[in-house]
DNA sequence: CTGTTAGCGCCTTCAG
DNA sequence: CTGAAGGCGCTAACAG
């Protein structure tokens, strides 16, 4: 309520309220209608709407004034298909409700604000080919100049590469593929911090519990841990694949906790943790002091689960910023496009599932 | 890589290459393109893209060739320019990861996808009036033609209302609000279920670990509780106010770990619970046995948490639809405007947490 | 510093 | 059933 009410006999001339139905909206007003009240031709309005310099002072006050009287809105269409540019990035997701995912979201969408860009988002709730291609398209639709896809999966990356879409497109939350320009975290330094912090803590060995192999971060967090087991000459014991849910954790946990040889395990994401952590606890061994347990992520709720989760912490949001940064810099040129990766240093979040005080 | 290699002798007829400074990348090609290809006017390539009844057969074959031998795509800036629609519906969201802000978000693309429409997002750091009305406005920049807002704030929703904005809104994920349509889950019957389940159960009273009052969600479901407890006759104990995080679940949840009064707990939701249980566990209170607890809103983890959280079942991904739903309907016009709210009744997950086996 | 003249690519009339 | 005009609202060149 800060505009006093509209306009009366400044307000547009075309024909008025065509009688098309309903309310009859006072049509929006355009360029021309502030030209006309401000004195000035279109051409100036849009000038001072360009920020063009050559504008006279006086010139320019009176066409915003005009504008915030007649509460002018440029029309982006108009502008785009001049311009040739939409100002528009894309985000292709999984429909996925995990932390990660929707810190990466957050993150693009801020990024690309303040980048200039609007933020388009198609989900696909398969990860196949062909649903790929529909969301990649859905965006193309749209005029995207860039699109940000948070897929970490093989072959959704795969299909990503495989349009030739003529859309720059950067996957993010992937540590790494050869087939499009990624940004991700570090999962195999990720995953030696957490196996050598277990180890550290006398563990002859450390079990892992992984994510799905047709996940590069799953694969790559397993081999940090087999390296970090290596690298320490301990023998590395089959690793299970669940399926990044804690109901996989649990019911493989169960395995696990049965099994008296197992006093340490790695876990590929957190949600897996808590699973496990729960199946530990239901055959009464008790966490830290018979069996030590690590994840990866570290989401809000890490902090809080019985014990405490020790975990391998990455910047989802700044994940998702870099992002943009690569797609922007690829889009304006300043990059040449290309597979290119930028990869983030996660951090070891020590807490009590690891250690005996 | 399906098509061959783009055109020759056909292609655009415009000053070819400008030499713009890079690859020159080949002028995308336009309707006139397309129609010159298949020997007809631009308009009827525009009558076969559109669907309009009236093209021969045989004539619209040949024009479908053509675009996809000419790999064209329909402009949409010139398309809403001359239609004034951007098939676009906005999303302002808050800057969260919480399971149900995200899940709304998927299922309101989802739903806007099926009737035809792009979403464009916009996220807010802060729920202060000034950044609900900059998100707002950039989606209007973008003409979108309606706005689902996922913000179940007071100060946020207020605001929302205040933006005269022109375009339609809902606002989902409230229960209730006089401010603007709504859609959202009965909460008040969603804590009145809760609370009698653990009546049920032989509690003399229920405590409860509320959300932030100026959340419309947290105060329904505050007066769900003490419905239930008026109705059984039972005292109602002053509730605690946490901010939704598993934080301020454990760190009041140990002012009510030390009360031996409190047999009984009902949390705001699922991630305060988690804290609670934890102040529980450090405390050597057992659940169920010496303390219930039932959460709300049935996160993919409540059921693996330490015991199994009872809780309220709600299903985001329907409200978001149905908000969608909603919007459509107004913006077309099928419902007149006005302050309106769909309810969504939730359900009762019993699990270990509130009951004794 | 400001105005004039051309389109951007498409859809909506209206003729044939 | 198809084609020919006209214009959507704006910005990029040019004049002045």
């Amino acid at each position: 309520m800060q505009q006093s009410s509209p306009v009366e006999s400044t307000g547009p001339v075309t024909p008025a309220g065509r009688e098309s139905g309903r309310e009859a909206a006072p049509r929006a007003s355009v360029m021309m209608d502030v030209a006309r009240l401000a004195g000035v031709s279109h051409q100036t309005v849009s000038r001072v709407l360009n920020e063009h310099a050559n504008v006279r002072p006086e010139t320019r006050a009176r066409v915003l004034a005009a504008m915030s009287q007649l509460n002018y809105q440029p029309n982006s269409a108009a502008r785009s298909l001049v311009t040739r540019r939409s100002n528009t990035l894309g985000i292709v997701t999984i429909d996925t409700t995990l932390f990660g995912p929707a810190s990466m979201v957050y993150g693009i969408e801020k990024a690309a604000r303040e980048a200039g860009y609007f933020v388009s988002i198609a989900s696909i709730s398969s990860l196949t080919t062909v649903a790929v291609k529909e969301a990649v398209n859905r965006l193309r639709e749209q005029a995207v100049e860039g699109i940000v896809a948070v897929v970490p999966h093989d072959e959704a990356i795969l299909a990503l590469a495989s349009i030739a879409s003529g859309v720059v497109t950067v996957a993010v939350g992937v540590g790494n593929s050869a087939a499009v320009p990624v940004v991700g975290v570090d999962n195999v330094a990720g995953a030696v911090m957490a196996t050598q912090h277990l180890l550290d803590q006398g563990h002859r060995t450390v079990h892992h519990l992984s994510g799905p192999v047709d996940y590069p971060d799953a694969r790559e967090r397993d081999s940090g841990w087999r390296y970090a087991l290596a690298a320490a000459r301990a023998e590395a014991p089959a690793a299970l694949a669940g399926d990044w849910s804690a109901r996989s954790g649990y019911e493989l946990g169960r395995d696990l906790a049965a099994d008296p040889d197992v006093t340490a395990v790695f876990c590929g994401n957190d949600q897996m943790a808590l699973g496990l952590l729960r199946a530990l606890a239901e055959a009464g061994r008790r966490v830290p002091a018979e069996v030590s347990v690590v994840g990866f992520d570290d989401v809000p709720e890490a902090a809080y689960m019985i014990p405490p989760l020790t975990t391998i912490r990455q910047d989802f949001g700044e994940v998702g910023r870099s992002g943009v940064g690569l797609l922007v810099a690829m889009a304006s040129g300043e990059r040449t496009y290309g597979p290119e990766r930028i990869m983030h240093t996660p951090t070891l979040i020590a807490r009590a599932s690891s250690q005996i005080v």
